[in-house]
DNA sequence: TTGACATAGTAAACGGCGTTCACTCAAATG
DNA sequence: CATTTGAGTGAACGCCGTTTACTATGTCAA
């Protein structure tokens, strides 16, 4: 572990600069403007250059959108940390850290999270390795959701329903986070697709047509959705006891 | 109403025609493959002959989304009326119908659900219009959805929540369908978005890490939501049922 | 200290892109 | 038949990613 060189120095001051470019294009111009010949400019330099550092535009897309599942897991991970010890409530802060960087950064999130640009299609296929950002960033959530749930009845169809279903199809989560009850299984991948969904469409603008503000919905959707996995008690309403009268 | 005359006829023919070579290059290259000089090559024309029928490339990319969400809404129509007349059948038809034809067309379910391209920033603004491709195909999802509910208390948090969270947020919702009962307006949206978020997070590959069969997850997770809305029956074990041991 | 090598950067070029403009030619119109 | 309208062409402009050959400059060993 020595000093780094000069050259060494200069080379990730280099890169930076780089990366903090093309987030600049991202942020104002989405995707499509962040261009080699755009950044160079920006830096004063040619966009042959960028090419001693990325192998092609595609690869430097890549590296930012590792970046940025890094950003975003460090503020999912910072909301749980400022909430108190309660699983539900970690999970509920982190929801909406969640849909809070992504409504702030919507051109980020829309690059890790939209549909995947052509480089970006190898990279979400790689989130099968435990190291991937995007995996990395689901084991944050996973870990208080099967502590919420841990030995508790899940608001889902009966285990056997699901094992007849799922069972079988379930082995990359178990490969990643390793094994999982079947019920909390689908009911975090139930969650994670319904807090996907309701994000999602905000940031991509398909809710329009529907709401106003985003948010109410997401905050009556949250706290439904978390209502489902408080304890049972006597005299207590739960939501989906309407059905019952 | 006449007879078409002879340019008219050349004129609409072609114009099938760049539509038709936009969509063959979206489905083969994805949507940065569709370029006005690609299809005019594919037509054995010069690129400027397309300005006479569109004024930009961005317009016939607008253009062929508004005939995509047709295409798909005449689809999940026809498996409604494939399907008796009992709206959870119908649903549960229409469900399957949409996923079946985003997988089966993913290229084409990106550029009308995913993250907009310049153009489709406009166009998922003006949805807002009941004659908007995107409002139509949701007036068709919520018809049946509406004659399913009616009169029947729905799994949602309690309306009085509803109204002071959601209340004063559905103003274009009901602009465009009419007005709602609250708890009907939040289950449908909820309903939406987590039908929203299954499809595109499997079209978009981000289920990978989790599940090597996205459909076995769809087929579940449908199942877990309609139980939701049948009627209440003694002895019958509702998938919710189970937080209640 | 000097020579060899590795590295960062440049300039020019290739092909592709959207778009504009001036132009041609055939069809429609009177 | 003369005129106007519309479809299509060809050349050009300025973007883009990428490759190639080339030039400095930092590094390091003899």
């Amino acid at each position: 572990m020595t000093a780094p060189t000069r050259r060494e120095r200069l080379r990730t001051a280099t890169l930076s600069e780089i990366k903090d470019g093309a987030r600049r294009l991202l942020v104002t111009g989405g995707i499509e403007a962040v261009s080699l010949r755009a950044i160079a400019r920006d830096m004063g330099m040619t966009a042959p250059a960028i090419y001693r550092y990325f192998p092609s535009l595609e690869a430097l897309v890549v590296g930012l959108a590792g970046d940025l599942y890094d950003e975003l897991r460090q503020e999912v991970e910072a909301a749980r940390d400022r909430s108190g010890p309660d699983p539900a409530g970690q999970l509920l802060e982190m929801c909406r850290a969640l849909r809070r960087w992504a409504v702030g950064h919507p051109a980020e999130f829309t690059l890790i999270f939209g549909n995947p640009v052509p480089g970006m299609i190898e990279f979400a296929d790689g989130c099968g390795d435990p190291d991937h950002p995007g995996a990395r960033l689901g084991a944050v959530f996973l870990t208080p959701f099967v502590e919420l749930t841990r030995g508790r009845p899940l608001p889902t169809p009966p285990a056997e329903l699901l094992q007849e279903r799922l069972g079988g199809h379930l082995a990359p989560l178990a490969a990643n986070h390793g094994p999982l009850p079947i019920d909390v299984a689908y009911a975090f991948l139930s969650a994670w697709t319904r807090l996907y969904g309701l994000v999602a469409m905000e940031v991509f603008g398909h809710l329009g047509w529907a709401v106003d503000e985003p948010e109410a919905l997401f905050e009556t959707e949250l706290i439904s959705q978390l209502r489902q996995f408080r304890p049972a008690e006597p005299g207590d309403a739960l939501p989906e006891g309407g059905a019952r009268h």
